[in-house]
DNA sequence: GAATTGTGTGGAAACGTTAACGCTTCAGCG
DNA sequence: CGCTGAAGCGTTAACGTTTCCACACAATTC
């Protein structure tokens, strides 16, 4: 209606005849207060339509009851919903969600912490990014507040991780039974803590079936992302071309998906496909791609739990990293290794 | 290091051997200050590693430089590129973004607006959501603060849409330019905007070719997500079944197919499937989906600009709703009716 | 040389809230 | 009847900024 209503806590004190002070007191209920001045605080200032001021409160309080959280693409969908469900959580506990963008851009990303760091918010939830940044590092710890690392080395402050390697190990194992032997693992850089652990993982279940790993099938160089098609296509008409692939995310797959096609291959009799992390795009595709799965509303509400017993200050809440399990999806696109050959030498 | 630097004006001022109020017309270069002044408070407050409060800024200038954003899924693929670029450009101007998810629950929504508020946001960004809440709209009014609506038919205020009228009109028409005459619309409710612009435009389409539009082809009702492929599959079953799909987004468009497929009907020769949204699985299903794209980043940056723009209390800005076109990709998803009838006849 | 303008500065008053600290009042008790 | 303790409340000092005002002094003008 009115063009400014700014009603403070005077105006209710005054509308309510009693002082600031017990408005506070009767608003928070806090402190010792009548159960009279509560319910003539109550009805002034539903009658005014006070709200009380987050900003001032903040101010008073040294807390702003806001975390930001930096994913390096929100639109990702493997971070969408993580982002989802850490700000419905938060919000349970009257926590608001900053979010901000860092492009896997390190400058970008200390920016932004700089800039939450500023407005105060009372906690970080960092996704992964573009190396695990020492500089960033160092000036959390030298601001000394609760930030919570999401699929991140980070030595202090915990975090939660995925267990990309018991991913990556489960389904080469699950290839290397279908007699497949050369395998290609088709990930993000190394630089990252995820592809990292998902070579491990790799190399773990090749030394446990006493498979040699031939290097040059592990593509965890950026691979340029813009040539995923073109890239793929090359390595599946090379003269020794892996018999199956573990692709990670939609952009790679699809690549990967179409190079066979094209080279005139069908999955999964003369290729199989994996796909790290689940998607429309595996669900749907014919046939449907089996899938590295993990529960990413899951993720995201144990960020923000850590996050939040972090925020309270009695519970004493230690620095290991939780980890989210990861489980194989099988479906249509991996076929043993013989039934190939037999196509092959028919 | 320290375990809490709290370093303040105050302390810059001090080492800087002038007042407080020179440390902020130095640091702002607001007002007159000597050249000797502004060096002096520059190095001190490097020095000290002074970073300004920005709540205690907020407090004192009535503005908090953070806008809110209500979107109803912020994982809809959707919505998460909207997001995202309107979070760059937003950044890019000083601001930063506050996100708040309504699960399409106007209650939620609600709240999260009251929350908002609370906070002290300059402005907010409102995506589709459940009807187009009266009550709301009065709540904002009466607050009156900068607030620009996304899809949603608000009457003050203006907003962005998406021209989803004419990408109907288009998708249907050329539906009907290949001679086809039952055509499923599967769209989202009519409660919503684009909803209803996407019947207009079906109707439209059907009008201009003389063709009467069956009432029982437009499901504009929630289409109980769940049973999207039940519902799908017994409508390809039905009678006198629909000869092409319009579909809204991934979910229908995965239970259209899938349902077509388990009823032995092929695309696009027994049917032609349109997608109403570009995705990874439209582009990458076999045939490729011929789709209604529109320019996701753009939304998001002509939000946040319409936003900024209504920020500067100069700049007067008119309630004319900005519109984002929508066009047609043609992939290999539809056919001429012809053929199919040719090959049924055969 | 006095009156006028300018320039840089320090001090203090906000912004809206909460919490610490006193001051009343009043019941209970010896 | 005086003392004690607690309950309820008002006053006020923060929280860290920015901005207004006044003042001192230098530079200009008549």
């Amino acid at each position: 209606m009115t063009k400014r209503d700014k009603v403070t806590i005077r105006d209710v004190a005054a509308a309510a005849g009693v002082s600031v002070g017990t408005v506070s007191r009767a608003l928070n209920k806090k402190g010792r207060v009548s159960k009279s001045a509560i319910s003539a605080v109550a009805e002034a200032a539903s009658r005014l339509g006070y709200e009380p001021d987050a900003i001032a409160q903040s101010m008073r309080q040294q807390s702003t009851k806001v975390v930001g959280m930096l994913i390096s693409d929100v639109a990702n969908p493997f971070f969408a919903s993580v982002i989802r469900a850490a700000e419905t959580r938060l919000r349970k506990a009257g926590y608001v969600l900053l979010i901000g963008n860092t492009d896997n851009d390190a400058r970008r990303e200390s920016e932004l912490v700089d800039m939450f760091r500023r407005r105060r918010v009372d906690g970080m939830i960092l996704g992964p990014c573009e190396s695990d940044n020492a500089e960033l590092l160092e000036q959390l710890n030298r601001s000394y507040f609760p930030s919570v690392a999401f699929d991140r080395s980070f030595v202090s402050g915990g975090g939660v991780h995925v267990d990309h390697r018991k991913g990556a190990q489960l389904s080469t194992r699950f290839l290397l039974n279908l007699g497949h032997e050369r395998i290609a693992l088709m990930s993000s850089s190394d630089r990252l803590r995820p592809g990292r652990e998902r070579i491990e993982g790799f190399r773990t279940a090749h030394d446990d079936a006493g498979i040699e790993v031939d290097p040059k099938l592990i593509f965890a160089e950026p691979f340029a992302m813009e040539f995923v098609f073109s890239e793929a296509l090359s390595l599946v008409n090379s003269p020794n071309p892996p018999t199956a692939y573990i692709c990670l995310g939609t952009r790679i797959l699809a690549g990967v998906l179409q190079a066979l096609k094209q080279a005139g291959k069908r999955v999964p009799e003369d290729a199989s496909v994996i796909s790290i992390g689940d998607s429309d795009l595996a669900r749907l595709h014919a046939p449907a791609i089996t899938a590295i799965s993990w529960d990413l509303e899951m993720v995201g509400e144990v960020l923000a739990e850590v996050m939040l017993k972090r925020l309270m200050p009695e519970t004493e809440v230690g620095d290991d990293p939780v980890t989210v399990s990861t489980h194989l999806i099988q479906r249509n696109s991996c076929a043993p290794l013989a039934r190939r050959l037999a196509v092959k030498g028919s």
